[in-house]
Parts: C-alpha cells; structure tokens; sequence
DNA sequence: TATGAATGAGCCTTCATTCAT
DNA sequence: TATGAATGAAGGCTCATTCAT
C-alpha cells in the first residue's frame, strides 16, 4: 500500500513549505534576522513541528542551503554535457550561476551562511552539510572540467592552472553578484545606481573581461553568446 | 588654554583604544559574535562609557568601518600620484586592496557590515555613515581615474566604460578576499586548502587575467609587478 | 480460548520491554535526564503506544518503581522462611538490600522518585502507587519481624523500639547506598575514592556496627556471615 | 572613600537576597521545579540581574550549597575546640548535622544537588564548585579528627578505621535525614507518620545505635546528651 | 564624565501529551 | 491497537541599551 509513500511525501512536503517561508523571511529580514517563531508563523506550523523537521536553526539555513547547492550543482551539470567549446562552457556556467542568484537571492545569502560557521557551532548534527558540501564540490568541479575541456579544444589559454582559474572565476563571480543583488537592499554605497550601470550589463562586461583575460583568440565572446543572460522570468 | 584640546585628544585616545578593542573581537570571534560587554571589558572601559563615545553598536561598527575605508583610500588615493602608466595604477590599486584586507581581515568584516544594514536601522544616528561612503566614493573615483589615465596613456584597452569597469574591478576582488581570507577560520568548503593554491600565487593570477583582459599589449602584467604583493608585515 | 490470554502476555511483555528500556536509559543518563520519546525509540514502540501502556511518565517510573519494590520485597521475604536466628536475619536483609542496589542502580534511583512527588501530580492516576507502597510496607514489615525475631530469641537487644529500629535500619543504609553508588557518576566530592575506601569493606564495617549496637553478646557478626556480600553476578 | 565598599556589600546583599528566594522556592516545590523567572520574580529583581549575580541555574544552586555547607562546616568544625571527649564531640557533630538540615531542609536539598551533576554540566564554569568541595572536606575531616580523638582519650573503639567510621556515619546521618525530612512534603509511603515515630525520638535512637556500635564502655551515651537534639527555633 | 547594575524583550530549544489516521 | 506528526507551554539564557549615583 501506498500509505506509508504518501506520508513519505507528505512530510517532504511539508519540509518545503518550511523551506520556502524561511527562504521569504531571509528574502524580506536578512538572514540575521530569522527567527525561528516567525518562521513556524509563516509556515503556519507550531514551533513544536518545526522543530521535528528540523533538529535546530542552523540545520534549517542548512537545509536551504542545501537546496541552493542541489539546485546550482545540477543546473551547472547539465551545461557540461551540452554540444559546446570549452570557453563556452565557461561562459555559460558564469551566466547560469548569475541568473541562479539573480532570480534566488536568498539562496545566496543561505550559501553566505558557511562564512559564519565556526567549528564551534553544532554543524554535524545536521546532515545537510555534507550534502551541501558535495554540491559545492561538484559545482567546482564541473567548472574545472569545463576549463580542462576548454584547453584541449584550444578554446581557453593554457597557461593557468586549471584548479586556480576555478577558484578565480568561482570567487570574482560571487563578488560580482554580491555587489550586484546585495546591495540592492540597502541605501548606502549602491555604487551600481549611482554610476547608472545596468546589472546585465555588467554581467556581460565581466564575461567579456574574463573571455579576453582567458580565451584564445578563437574563443573571443560572441554576441550570440550574450544573450546567456536571460531576463528575468516571472 | 590646550585644555579642551588635550580633553579632545583624550577623548579621540579612548575612542580609538575602544575600537581597537572591537577590531581584535572582530577578527577573534567574527562580527555576528561582537557584543557590547566584551567590547567594554577588553577595553578596560565601563559600559557606559563606552555608549558615551559610540551611541549604539552600530555606530561602533561603522567608527571601525569609518577607519578601515579612511585608511584604504588613503592608501589607494595615495597610488595615483605616482609615476605609474594608468594599467599601473590599477594593478597597484588592486594590490593595495589585497594587502590591505590581508593585513586587516577584520576591517573588510566591519565593511561588510553594509549588507546587514536595513532602512530601518539607526543608521542615521551615526555619523560615520556618510564619512564611510565617502571613502568609499573616494576609493571607487580614484579607481575610475587610474582607469581613465590608462586609457588614455594607450596602457587600457579602451572598448570599457571606465566605471563599469571599476566597478567589476571592485567587486571581483571582493570576491577573491572573501575567498581568500574569510574562508580560512570555516573548515567546510575549503577550495584553496583541498586544491593546494597559495593566496599570493592566486592574487598574481588574478592580476594577470584582468591584465590580459584589459590591458592592451603595451600593458600586460610584468614581472617586476608581482612583487606587489609584498608579504606580510610583522 | 487462548487468545485474549496471549494477548494479555503479549501486553505484559510489551510493557515490560518498555520498562527495560526506560531502566536502561535511567541508568545510563539518570532520572532527571529521562524522556519519553527516547523510552519510546528504545524500546521500538511508537509514542501512541507508550502512551497506551503506561498513561503519563509518572505512570512509567512508578512501573519501574513497582517491579524494583516488588522483587526487592520478594527477596527479603525469603530471608525470614529461613532457618536464621534474628540477628541473622537482619543481617541478611540488609545484605539482600545493599546487594540489590548494587545490581539495580537504576532501580534505586526510581525508588527516589518518591521524593518529588508532590500532591499536585497526578499520583492518583497510577495504579501503581498503591502496589509500591505495599510492596515497601511488606519488606518494611519483614524488617520489623526479623528484628521481633531476634528479640525474642536472645540474640537482639531488646531495648529498642522494634519498629523505630526498623526505620533506622531502613534509612541509614539507604544512605548508604546512595554514597556507595550514586556518587559514583559525579566527579565531585568522590569521598569513597578519595579516602580509598572499598564499598563492600565498608558494607561489612555496617554491619560490624550495626552489629555491635544492637546485638546482644551472642549476636555479634561472625565471619561466617561476611560471605553475604556476594560479588557481582557478571 | 567607603563609596565601592558600600556598593560591594550591597552587591552581596542583593546576591544574598537572591539566594533566599531561590531558597524558599526550593522548599515550597522541590530543586526539580525551580525555575528561573521565579527566583527573579520572587527577588523582586529582573531576569537580566539574575543572571547578572549567577551566570546560569547551575551557578545559582551551587551559590546556596555554598552556603549551607559554608554554615555547615563552620558549626561543626566549633564543636572540636570544645572541652568535650572524642565520642561526645561525635555525637556533637551528629546532632549538630541533623539540627542544621531540619532547620534548613532547603539546603539540604541543594546538596543533594550534587548527585545530579554530570560531567557533562557547566560545572567548570562555576566559583562555587570547589568552596562546596572544600566546605564538605573540611566537615569531613572534622569528623575523622573527632574519631581520631576518641580513639586516643579512649571514648572510642580504636578496631575501626577512623576514615571508614567517618563515611559510614556521614551516609547513614543522610540517610536518616532524608528520611525525616524530606519524605514529610510526599503523601505516600511515610514510614513515620504510619509507625508513630518520633522525629528526635529516632535521632536519639540513631546516637544510641551508633554509640553502643563505637564507644568503649565508657563512651556510653549517657541522658545528658540527650538534650543535643534541641528544639527548632521559631 | 564615569560607572556598572538593572532592564526586559527576544531568542532558541525541549518535551509531555494528544489525536487524526 | 498502532503510529508519529502536531502542539504549545515552559524554561534557560543573551544582550543592546538605559539610568541612578
């Protein structure tokens, strides 16, 4: 009988609408500002059940994090199997991790949430950080395969190391986005309005940077290419 | 009479000794653990004192803020009155920030405190708010000078807008000393440390790709520029 | 038929399951520390039916309490069938108690639950607590006779009040007991360890003294008698 | 200027203050049901000064343990400067211990507190921990010099170990008080109530047990040491 | 100015018990 | 009977901020 299957769901279900209000409330307050009250509030739960989901507040972000990362990973990994250059492949895993903020902000500040862990913390308690970080992991390492693939195909200058042209791409972005929808809450020091630049935009100039920074000649970014950065759905 | 004077220096003496002392929380137990007795106890300062030189933690937080953009644009500000080719200029200015956040992790937390900060916050209380951004506009302009000197000496690749460009300057090694620096106390997610890449040769490759990504020919990283990365003081 | 008797034993083995587990759970993380959802895992029977065998936590202890009280008593009724003397037979109650507690922490410990029961909790409820009482009366009593015996038969002084002395010896190696093993998880205050005293020397110097004070001359512990402090069944 | 001394004692009061209240409520509902927003409603005093005198509940428990084994091991070690003989300052000692808890059967309870104290607790974090051990050794030892006493002036059976004799009469001393006092607040299985036995009545009983179990013939306890169990004071 | 005791709202977490399925 | 999700009161503790002295 399907009984015990469609509690099975049920429950998962349930976990994800926790989820979900979490992920509004760090999209509204910040992620310092969570409170667990609010979020068994929001979910219209009792604290009771919210703490039968999830064994304390830290494995909560942890779970949205982990979402975050499943999702990011996975869309990542389908780039790496399309019929692309290397170079392409780079530039297309940029744009999907750009988009991936853009349209998850909260995804990306619970991801911001390892910054603050301390080995103090009762981090493996949960059993979302090593779910969180194998997706990380994989995310880089798709990345690193792309430039790997990008140097055969002589699409990507050889002359970096691979692993550290990653880490590189991986941490400009993430300071790029960090500036790009972060900011975008707070009244001070939004250098993006102020000098009237457009967020796409400077996407596009960051993949340029980088392209010239990293291709060969023959892995110059096309205009084709530029169209990565798809608007916003709704 | 010097006596108000010497009051006022003494009054800026303890001011300083009490942000001095929230500096070393900082670095020693991150931000989100700052908290307002153990700022007093370290300075050997009374509560009330210390609400009497800051009205409220968020008003330390920004003095500390206040001080580190000081010193760096100072730094940076400093950088363009040298005889320097523009290109120069920006690999010297990025090099200045690195050090500068390796030297002071704690200072590029507290300037990190911006995306915590709400409309709601007593922001306006604080007078460092707007000496803050300031800095920070001082900084980013001296950026965008470097920029324009560059592209003009013929040292820039002129295809750029000056500003977006300082602003993907200025945010991607945000990113880099994020992951170069602030991943270090967490024991999850270690990309440098599991990938054996050094932070100063990671920094010379991050110079070197936005090199080749915006220098022309002329402008290309040497190597007499890698000893920017001075190492560190004792 | 047999079957409601089978269903009956299947109960009884049920709630006794639970009882093992809830005696294990004591022992290992003490009384205070007991609760019902770990009672409930480790006996592998789901809240509801916890709950069906035993109606409030009170309920279980005072389960637990009944079965200690009950063996307890049954042991120390067997004394007086024996062909003992009086002195005798007080002497091997006190061993039967002092060698139980050593087998049984756990169930001394539930005995202590008497102490926080106040009137406002639901006492009443248990059909325990009256089988506890009168298992305790019976071994007080026993006690009681074992001393009349003695009386009456020269080898315990006739001095004291049966019933008084009965008390006393009831409390006082209760003390005892409560030092030789409770004392023995707490790293503080080890007075045993500390002053390198052996628990059953100093069960036997008990006796010794007990011995002497209400003993007559022909009542004086034997060493025949010191066997009664049997080591531990492994 | 007497200005931080007066301030100082009237920190002390109010941590007196405090500690009474803690204490009142211990006797009214038992150390398990204490809690803390009582204890600072009781005191008059907010939760935040609560915790300002006593940094968590352990701590504040422990402060009354202090305290009684503080008072405690003061009044028994008095006893062993009187001109008294080594079996009457045994006695002494004894009734002194059963006079104290059943005037103070609050403190009692906060040194029992000891037995639930794991290692696991926040002990360390405690100043009271190691006066309470040191009070409770000093008594101790008062005891065992007592005995040594009596074995020299010959009040005192010398075939015992005077350290081994100083435990048993300490445990069993508890024991007894355990039974007198802190059954009296629970309505089941009241061995006195039901037997008619009186409190002092069983104390005298319990000098006259041990004495003939330890004394010489000269150490008898004659009836002018009866009247050591005196009277509570209103 | 300086002190540090006092405040109290706010937060995380636990757990005995109930109840729909 | 059995299940285990749901409840929510309760409790321990923190910490920015105030204020009487």
């Amino acid at each position: 009988m399907g009984t015990s299957e469609r509690k099975e769901r049920e429950k998962e279900r349930k976990k994800e609408l926790i989820l979900e209000s979490a992920e509004q409330l760090i999209l509204e307050k910040g992620l310092d500002h969570l409170n667990m009250d609010e979020v068994a509030e929001r979910a219209e739960v009792s604290k009771g059940s919210l703490y039968h989901y999830f064994k304390n507040k830290t494995d909560l972000v942890l779970g949205i994090c982990n979402k975050a990362t499943g999702m990011l990973s996975q869309e990542i990994a389908k780039v790496i199997t399309r019929d692309l250059s290397g170079i392409e492949m780079v530039y297309t895993i940029g744009a999907t991790f750009l988009n991936f903020v853009r349209d998850h902000p909260e995804f990306f500040r619970s991801m911001r949430f390892f910054d603050n862990l301390k080995e103090t913390s009762q981090l493996d308690d949960s059993e979302y950080i090593s779910s969180c970080q194998s997706n990380m992991e994989t995310s880089f390492t798709t990345m690193v395969r792309a430039i790997q693939i990008g140097m055969q195909d002589g699409s990507i200058n050889s002359s970096y190391d691979p692993k550290e042209l990653a880490v590189l791409l991986w941490s400009t972005s993430q300071g790029l986005v960090n500036m790009a929808y972060l900011h975008q809450n707070t009244p001070h020091f939004q250098l993006l309005e102020k000098n009237q630049i457009e967020v796409t935009g400077m996407f596009e100039s960051y993949m340029k940077l980088i392209g010239q920074g990293i291709a060969t000649e023959d892995g110059e970014i096309t205009d084709d290419l530029k169209s990565i950065f798809e608007t916003e759905k709704d």
